[in-house]
DNA sequence: CAGATAGGCAACTAAAGGGTTGCATATTTT
DNA sequence: AAAATATGCAACCCTTTAGTTGCCTATCTG
């Protein structure tokens, strides 16, 4: 495998990741800078525990979220590095086709 | 359901649709303005052409990617404003973040 | 028109995902 | 020390997803 497959499989679990309604509610909530407990966290999801700490590991997985204990509580964080670079292959795919449409406006011009 | 709940599934589809290395790769493929057809998309994938189209069909669903016909063929072309509003989205993300950063330092200054 | 090419549809399989329940373990709290 | 709280682990269920194969239809092309 390239290391550009590499970095697309990459890529694509941060984007599948983000790719559920509720991993999108709890990053929403996550985002408030401060780390949350598991249990802080499934309040108001209408779901199990055991749900929503499956996926908050879908996420810490994705490197979208970064764990952390403090006592007996299990605590999560954003993880800003992994939405920034999501943001920018976003932009990159964009931006190639902003390029695209460059060099088709230059093609009918001519 | 309240609309940004709604709002979130929409965005979770599309998140859902970039989710997946092959389609990724399809996309990466894509934007070089031009629509594509399916058999050409299949190539150098290693995957069958029914794979690939429903592979296409999932980015069209997301609203990643939109269909026309020309002749026989099916062709598939990228559709920007969804991949612009997922960056948005990400965008916001972050921002609330850089926000919350702030406010911690505020805090933590006093 | 006959053959080749591009797709669509459907059935089927294997694996991954999202959820639940039950039970064990570690930390607090009283 | 006992009760309560926060998690972790595992088994299990159901649905979705990713792929395949087989076959039928539409559109070119020679």
């Amino acid at each position: 495998m390239s290391m550009v497959e590499a970095e697309t499989v990459t890529q694509a679990a941060v984007f599948a990741a983000l790719g559920d309604p509720v991993r999108l509610n709890l990053l929403s909530r996550l985002d408030q800078g401060r780390p949350q407990s598991i249990t802080v966290m499934t309040e108001g999801t209408g779901l199990t525990r055991q749900a929503v700490a499956k996926h908050l590991k879908v996420l810490e997985r994705a490197g979208v979220v970064s764990p952390s204990k403090a006592g007996r509580e299990q605590h999560y964080a954003v993880q800003v590095r992994a939405l920034v670079a999501a943001e920018a292959y976003l932009q990159q795919v964009t931006g190639k086709w902003d390029q695209a449409l460059t060099r088709l406006r230059a093609h009918l011009e001519r």
